[in-house]
DNA sequence: CCATTAAGCGACA
DNA sequence: TGTCGCTTAATGG
């Protein structure tokens, strides 16, 4: 295997503050690993025996209930850290990772996240800095599935998705990987059907356009305006 | 307002 | 040809 092209870790939070020396010795120590759409990175209530760096693709976050639904709870885009159990203080994943699309992403042995925070200056800040950011967004995510109505949660779903892994086209912004309406239903907590139901909608109303795997928002503002909590009633 | 059940259709491998 | 993604209608909580 060709060794690792230092530029891949230069402009990334983790890594922004090391010297060229330092970010060859973390990568040294990394192993890529390709995951074709649909592959487990690693399953919830595994041992967390490796944290990983996205580098191209995209990897939802799944948690399975009771019940053995499954629940979308984030997604990570290229660039960032995932896996990092360990600076949560836990031994085990509290979720499965599963590629979005095809991925490549960077594995580091579990124990070094200890080391690499302890010795370079920087990388546990952004660590957590991380965990915070991902906190923060699962909150106002409880806020809404507590607030909001069906109609709200799937259209703030798909805005999050347009605004953080959306892909610009002349026609408007779409998803940037192939995504289901069983997808959004799990990450908005409600059923295929009634995503169905509302992208149909939506779609009459010229504000999306889908096909199969793909959905793309023509008028973001639109969105914008069902997304808000309804005013009465 | 929304979930569930059921039926049917086209795309895809 | 079988599976998957999607749509729509009907029903009921």
């Amino acid at each position: 295997m060709r060794k690792l092209d230092e530029s891949l870790l230069t402009h990334l939070p983790p890594f922004s503050e090391l010297g060229r020396e330092q970010i060859r010795e973390i990568l040294d120590r990394a192993t890529p690993q390709r995951y074709d759409t649909g592959d487990t990175v690693f399953h919830e209530g595994e041992e967390a025996g490796r944290f990983f760096l996205l580098l191209d693709g995209y990897v939802r976050v799944v948690r399975m209930t009771a019940e053995g639904e499954h629940v979308t709870v984030l997604h990570i885009a290229a660039g960032q850290l995932f896996g990092i159990a360990a600076a949560l203080g836990n031994e085990r994943y509290p979720a499965s990772a599963v590629a979005a699309s095809d991925t490549i992403a960077l594995g580091w042995p579990m124990r070094l996240w200890h080391d690499f925070t302890a010795t370079y200056p920087g990388f546990a800040a952004s660590g957590y800095k991380t965990v915070g950011n991902r906190m923060e967004e699962i909150h106002k995510r409880v806020v809404e599935m507590a607030t909001q109505q069906v109609e709200q949660r799937v259209a703030n779903a798909l805005l999050r998705l347009i605004t953080q892994m959306g892909r610009r086209t002349d026609a408007g912004i779409e998803v940037d990987f192939p995504i289901t309406r069983q997808d959004l239903s799990e990450m908005t907590g409600t059923t295929l059907h009634t995503v169905s139901r509302l992208l149909s909608a939506w779609e009459k109303r010229g504000i999306v356009e889908s096909k199969r795997k793909h959905i793309m928002v023509r008028e973001p503002h639109q969105l914008v305006m069902l997304a808000e909590p309804a005013v009465s009633s």
